[in-house]
DNA sequence: CTTGACCCTCCAGTGACTAGAACCCCCATA
DNA sequence: TATGGGGGTTCTAGTCACTGGAGGGTCAAG
C-alpha cells in the first residue's frame, strides 16, 4: 500500500507518516521503485498513533504505548500509569486555562469597546498580579 | 538598571527579556561596557508583557497590544477584539481538552491496572473513533 | 589578585510537524 | 511519442517561544 492510500485510511497527512517513519515509529518496507510499502500491521498501528496523538498523548507517550501494545506479556498498569499521568496533565492544563477564561472574560465584559481611547483591558494588563501557568 | 533586577521586577528569566529585545518588543538602551541599560518605561513593558502572556495570548498578540498600549489615540474596540479573538481561541482549547479528558478517565476507570496483559485502554486505542482536535 | 556573581554573544535544541524545492515514476490521452 | 497530471522521493528550513550551554568579559568585595 503506498503512502496516499495509507494517510487516508489512518487520517494523517502523508509527511507526518514520513514523520513518524523517520523518528522510529513505524518501519515500513520499500518497492523497488523507493515507494514506502506499507503492510496492514504498519496501517494498524498507525491508526493506533493517529487516535493516541488525537487523545493528546505525546510522541513519547506514543512511542511506549506502542511498545505496550506490541509485548503480549505487557502489564496492564504500565498502561494505566502513562494514561493517569497524562489525565493529570490534561487536567491541569484545563484548570489553568479555565482561569485564563475567567480572567480574560471579566476583562472583556469590563470593556465597552468603543472608540475611546480608555481601555479597561490594558489598564488591567498592567495592573493584575501576574506569575500564572501558560 | 541591568537585566537581573528587571527580571526579579517583571518576574521573567533573563533569556527570555534578551529574546524579547532579539524580537523587537522592547529596545533597552546599553552602557559602554554593553550591558542592556533599561529604563523605567521598559520594566513597565516588560511587566505589561510578562501578564499578557501570563493570559496566553501569542507573542505577535502582545506585540499588537503594545502597540495599541502605547498609542494615545487608539480605540478601546481594537483591544476588545484581540482579547476577545484569543477568549474564544481558549474555549475551543478548553472543549478539547475536556473531550480529552472524559474519553481518557473513561478508559482509565476501565482499566484494572493490574498485571494482566489484556489492557483495556489499549484496546480502545485500537478502536474508538479517530479524527478529534489536537 | 582572586573569587564569585553578574553580564555578554552565539549556536543549537525543543515538539510535532509543515512548507517548499527539486527531482523521479507511472499512466492515460492526443 | 510527447505531455500532463498525479503520485512518490529526499532535503532544507521554518514554525513558536523560549531554553541550555559554551566561552568569554565586567565588577565589587575580601
Amino acid at each position: 500500500m503506498n503512502i496516499g492510500d495509507v494517510a487516508k485510511q489512518a487520517g494523517l497527512p502523508a509527511k507526518t507518516i514520513r514523520y513518524y517513519e523517520d523518528i522510529g515509529l513505524i518501519k515500513p518496507l520499500r518497492d523497488t521503485n523507493g515507494y514506502r510499502a506499507f503492510r496492514p500491521s504498519d496501517v494498524h498501528k498507525l491508526v493506533f498513533l493517529a487516535r493516541s496523538r488525537a487523545l493528546g498523548f505525546t510522541i513519547e507517550d506514543c512511542r511506549a504505548l506502542l511498545a505496550l501494545w506490541e509485548d503480549q506479556d505487557r502489564a496492564s498498569a504500565d498502561v494505566r500509569a502513562i494514561a493517569k499521568e497524562h489525565l493529570s496533565q490534561i487536567e491541569t492544563k484545563i484548570a489553568d486555562l479555565e482561569s485564563m477564561r475567567s480572567t480574560l472574560s471579566d476583562l472583556v465584559r469590563d470593556c465597552a469597546g468603543d472608540s475611546r481611547p480608555d481601555c479597561p483591558i490594558l489598564q488591567k494588563l498592567e495592573n493584575f498580579p501576574a506569575g500564572q501557568t501558560q
